[in-house]
DNA sequence: CAATAGATCATCT
DNA sequence: GATGATCTATTGC
């Protein structure tokens, strides 16, 4: 199973993990950041299990992106489960996320912290970090520089393809911490923050 | 350790 | 023109 300091071939993981239909992705987004927790980001040579998520409802949640309508940015979310949302903030970061729900009904999970798994000379590269492997992906924007993840992939599927995720033939075993969300100014107190309890991936504060 | 400043631009008002 | 689902470096105690 992962374990921090002993990285696996990337041909092990995808003989121990299997794809994640669409089906899957087609529920709330509270269920749906709870789900993938555990479940493996496959981009290129280099992969990462979800350790940390956050649920963004619909138009009656402030602090999501869908709440202002369905705009050039935004259709994505409006669209089929099972695909991906990218988006660039603060004019340096892009920020994965996973839409969930069904079409016409936003919803999505914003993938917040990856334990890195697979590719991580690549990943020390890309990121120029001289620490430990712990902080290579524990933040939204420090993962899709670490996976090379950018607006290129706005709008494409999970389930295969060159962006996927994958779940574990045999999922393992931890607890599932729930808190309210990170860095937002609206609907600050909502419990829509999804941790691997204890995990030592997990974003900074 | 904690707090803060600065980077830097797509999107929306 | 302001803001943002962030990160790093730096300052200060």
């Amino acid at each position: 199973m992962p374990a921090i300091e002993d990285p696996i071939l990337m041909r092990d993981l995808l003989r121990e993990t299997e794809p994640l239909a669409i089906p899957f992705f087609e529920r709330p987004a509270q269920d749906l950041a709870r789900a993938l927790l555990s479940c493996v980001v496959i981009h290129g040579d280099t992969a990462g299990m979800i350790v940390e998520t956050e649920a963004y409802l619909g138009l009656h949640d402030l602090a999501a992106h869908a709440s202002r309508g369905k705009t050039e940015r935004t259709k994505a979310l409006f669209g089929p489960a099972g695909r991906a949302y990218v988006y660039f903030i603060y004019g340096m970061h892009e920020c994965l996320n996973v839409v969930g729900e069904r079409e016409g009904e936003p919803g999505s999970v914003l993938i917040r912290a990856l334990e890195p798994l697979a590719g991580l000379t690549q990943m020390y590269e890309r990121r120029r970090w001289k620490g430990r492997a712990t902080g290579l992906a524990n933040g939204p924007g420090k993962l899709t520089q670490a996976l090379n993840i950018t607006r290129k992939q706005y709008g494409q599927r999970l389930d295969r393809g060159e962006l996927t995720i994958r779940g574990w033939r045999r999922k393992p075993a931890f607890h599932v911490a729930v808190t309210p969300r990170i860095g937002i100014s609206e609907a600050v107190d909502w419990p829509l923050r999804f941790v691997w309890a204890g995990h030592p991936c997990l974003s900074k504060r």
